[in-house]
DNA sequence: CTGGGGATGGGGCCC
DNA sequence: GGGGCCCCATCCCCA
């Protein structure tokens, strides 16, 4: 199972860098210049305008389309238009996790697919609650040019809604990123800044650049302390202590067998496990 | 089929 | 903002 932070389930679990063209490829090695501008917050009487199109830079600046709410509940839910006011009601899909992680899957799907066709049902009394809108920290610090209201408003909300769509996409992939830290921290596994002298492979980060260099020299910094193994990598040596342990964390639900590794109980289930009975 | 080691990817956190 | 490290996850290979 993913790790709840890298939203893996939708995309390619891992980015084809082969598939990246000799163009790209060039152009990805390319020094960019993150600084130029990004649009900064905007005001609200702009939210329903369409924004001009911004400079290509690491990625592509856009903010997310607002999501039109769909009446899939008992409680009848209007668009959002002409002035707004307190009593429009509203859904929010505020992007998923916190600052510099990825958006989640609703608002990708909003921008690719037919919403209607892809939310899922809502609960209709939470929709309309203000403490249901939860905003990341970050997001909200960026969002607001002012202190939030002492009630929110609806039309608070929006605004706060809008500013959380705004999103980095990546140009190599379909990635997409709340932040422009996080975007340009994902663009290094495009670029592979990091060079093996001794074999020529590339890495992202120079400390995988260091841990595959240790391939090359034997190094094995970390050591078990219950046996005389060493490992180049802490967290195979993390692995290793687990099959000195007598309590293995992984355990089938079906047949109760329990396994060191969670990948050794994936595999036991895609297995088949035990027969149904 | 299972168990384990090796290698690597990638986001988060801290400095 | 970037580097280093942490942590978790996954794939591959072999016994």
């Amino acid at each position: 199972m993913p790790r709840s932070f890298l939203v893996k389930k939708y995309l390619s679990k891992k980015t084809n860098y082969g598939q990246l063209d000799s163009k790209k490829r060039e152009d990805v090695l390319a020094p960019h210049s993150p600084e130029e501008s990004m649009p900064g917050p905007l005001p609200l009487s702009q939210m329903s305008c369409p924004l001009p199109s911004s400079p290509q830079i690491l990625g592509e600046w856009r903010p997310a389309p607002l999501v039109t709410p769909v009446p899939r509940t008992s409680v009848e839910l209007t668009s959002v238009s002409g002035p707004l006011t307190d009593a429009q009601p509203w859904r929010t899909d505020f992007p998923r996790g916190g600052p510099g992680q990825e958006l989640g899957r609703p608002l990708l799907v909003a921008h690719n697919t037919p919403v209607r066709d892809s939310l899922p049902a809502l609960e209709p009394l939470r929709l309309l609650e203000p403490h249901a809108f939860r905003l990341p920290a970050h997001a909200a610090e960026l969002a607001l040019e002012r202190a939030p209201p002492r009630r929110p408003s609806w039309a608070w909300q929006l605004r706060c809604e809008w500013q959380c769509h705004r999103c980095f996409s990546c140009k190599y992939c379909d990635k997409e990123y709340v932040s422009l830290g996080a975007l340009k921290m994902h663009i290094r596994t495009h670029t592979l800044p990091c060079v093996c002298k001794l074999c020529g492979k590339a890495f992202s980060r120079p400390w995988l650049l260091q841990g595959h260099i240790r391939t090359h020299t034997g190094e094995k910094p970390f050591s078990c302390p219950h046996c005389s193994r060493a490992f180049a990598d802490r967290s195979n040596l993390r692995a290793h202590l687990q099959t000195h342990s007598d309590i293995k964390k992984y355990q089938c639900k079906r047949c109760s067998k329990t396994f060191s590794r969670i990948s050794l109980l994936s595999k036991h289930e895609e297995a088949g496990c035990c027969p149904l009975s």
